[in-house]
DNA sequence: TATTATTTAGAATATTATTCTATATTTTGA
DNA sequence: TCAAAATATAGAATAATATTCTAAATAATA
């Protein structure tokens, strides 16, 4: 029975994913519960791991970030070796929020966030292009922020995972 | 003195965007301070909008969103209708948990998160297919995912923004 | 330097989180 | 199908935290 989620354990987490500031008290009237299976329940998912972490997001541009750019990059080798080395230093960055290996006309998707254009050219040159695997890079710089969103579609999912 | 963040209220948004579940008493330990001028100073950070919103981050992989895409989309016309009508059609897709306008050699950068790579050919014929103002798209499929964080570097940051 | 505005500490109160017990419900296997 | 076992729930009790309030301390201003 472990590692099942039924539909309440899913509107638990959407309602979390959402604000998790919500009181177990306000999730159980939701809910049409008492407090206690409520509160054990979120328990229960965050013992078994479906709960990351709760966070607050804070405006990027408001604290003076107001720059995202993603990197397509290509390496010049692919070995185990050079995969290593490259994301030890990639995550070794503040600036880079999120790296992933793809498929593609690139090695790797960086995202990065940044206080303005001008950061953006420091960072490459004092710190991405040091990285002596790197090979191509292109830039894309965002120039408007559309959806931008956290919380996943757990709607879409046939109950019990 | 309105909209200026001291070093205190910079810690105060650091240790929340790591772990929002910080008590304003373990914040207060932490800073040296009494609960209240922490609970206050929450409070200031909130309502001037430095703090978007407090969420649960959840386990995709757990919760069967197993495959992450990135997608570089160029559209056939660049004119303000035409971009309006493509973000509006893929802010309507759940599937979409980002979107920006970029530079470049796209126009718009897209992650997506969903169930797996059939899942993701679905997605590909029965909606971001369908966008008449869609050009070339050109998939980026996440094959092993590196960084992933929501914490900005405030330490970065030349205090009193 | 005196006045005003901010910030803070500490106490008091309101709410919520957490635990506990007993009951109800569901599941399981004969 | 039925009874035993396991699980989930409600409701009460307690512990801890959030929130408010008052007064003292600090900093800002003219």
């Amino acid at each position: 029975m472990k590692g099942k989620l039924d539909e309440i354990d899913l509107k638990i987490l959407d309602l979390l994913q959402n604000d998790c500031r919500i009181t177990t008290k306000n999730l159980a009237k939701k809910l049409n519960l008492s407090t206690t299976p409520v509160f054990e329940r979120i328990k229960k998912l965050e013992k078994e791991g479906y709960i990351n972490k709760y966070v607050a997001l804070l405006n990027e541009r408001k604290i003076g970030l107001k720059q995202t750019v993603f990197i397509g990059v290509k390496l010049k080798g692919h070995t185990r070796s050079y995969l290593q080395k490259f994301l030890a230093q990639v995550n070794a960055f503040t600036e880079v929020m999120e790296c992933y290996q793809v498929s593609g006309n690139f090695d790797f998707l960086l995202k990065i966030v940044l206080a303005d254009i001008d950061a953006y050219e420091t960072f490459v040159q004092t710190k991405l292009s040091l990285i002596s695997e790197l090979g191509n890079v292109h830039s894309y710089i965002a120039i408007k922020k559309g959806k931008n969103i956290t919380t996943l579609d757990l709607k879409s999912l046939q109950n019990s995972i």
